[in-house]
DNA sequence: TCGTTGCGCCTACAGATGTAATCAATCACG
DNA sequence: CGTGATTGATTACATCTGTAGGCGCAACGA
């Protein structure tokens, strides 16, 4: 179920989402390690994930633990929440609310694999139990 | 199938696709008309509909066509090419492109009503013929 | 003890975004 | 013909985002 009673939790963008990504993956974890980890691919400095890093913090997405003289990041704010309230968002946006128009534009758009559809089949039935 | 060859579609922001639907919904559109229509219920002055109007414009995503002293404006953009490509990088970002997961998950939160489902179902069966 | 180094905090800065006001040209009405 | 309303263009400006650099302090190794 997640989450209970939110403080309106700030929008988070692109970029800290990745910061969250690594943090989702594994936590706690110091700066250098999310930087190991996210820095990698995307070509950031150290102190660019530092800063993503506060600015986490600052939403209180990200909660910090001290250790020594440096801090251990953890997720505060759960995946699912989070891609619970985006998904939904632009299925409000793009879809006037209505999830099973974008299913149907994904189809359209042969967004669509064989082994999606048959996965989603799936899911269907087992839903209908 | 919509679209053939872009000019590497800049990106539009949410306020900037509040403009585009109004067009999408009807158009030419005088700037004082898209501005009645949206700046309605986002509160907007008709100069904050003049601006989008120009950045979409210079965006590519939106077409002028004099008319007198003034401009009509019409979307370039389709609306299934935004549409497919904010949904498809959603599906990215968040599910690892994977249309079934996002699905899964919105069974799971319980986004999916009844009809919802229904709707999908037929959709599937639909696309198996 | 003392220099090196790793860390968080503060500052920076350009580009995007949201939201407008102002300006100069022009059209429409009296 | 004069004048107010209209229109696109230009300018404004606070935030947010992406992407860092630098500073001061504390811990660790020699």
């Amino acid at each position: 179920m997640s989450s209970a009673e939110e403080v309106r939790p700030e929008r988070i963008s692109e970029a800290e989402h990745a910061v969250m990504e690594a943090l989702w993956g594994q936590a706690p974890l110091t700066a250098a390690e999310v930087a190991d980890k996210v820095g990698h691919d995307r070509g950031w400095s150290l102190a660019t994930v530092k800063t993503l890093l506060s600015r986490l913090v600052a939403k209180q997405a990200v909660a910090t633990q001290p250790d020594g003289r440096r801090f251990l990041y953890s997720p505060l704010l759960e995946r699912a929440d989070y891609v619970g309230t985006e998904s939904k968002r632009l299925v409000e946006r793009l879809f006037g609310g209505r999830p099973a128009t974008l299913f149907a534009h994904l189809a359209e758009s042969e967004a669509l694999t064989e082994s999606d559809l048959s996965e989603i089949e799936a899911l269907l039935k087992e839903m209908r139990k």
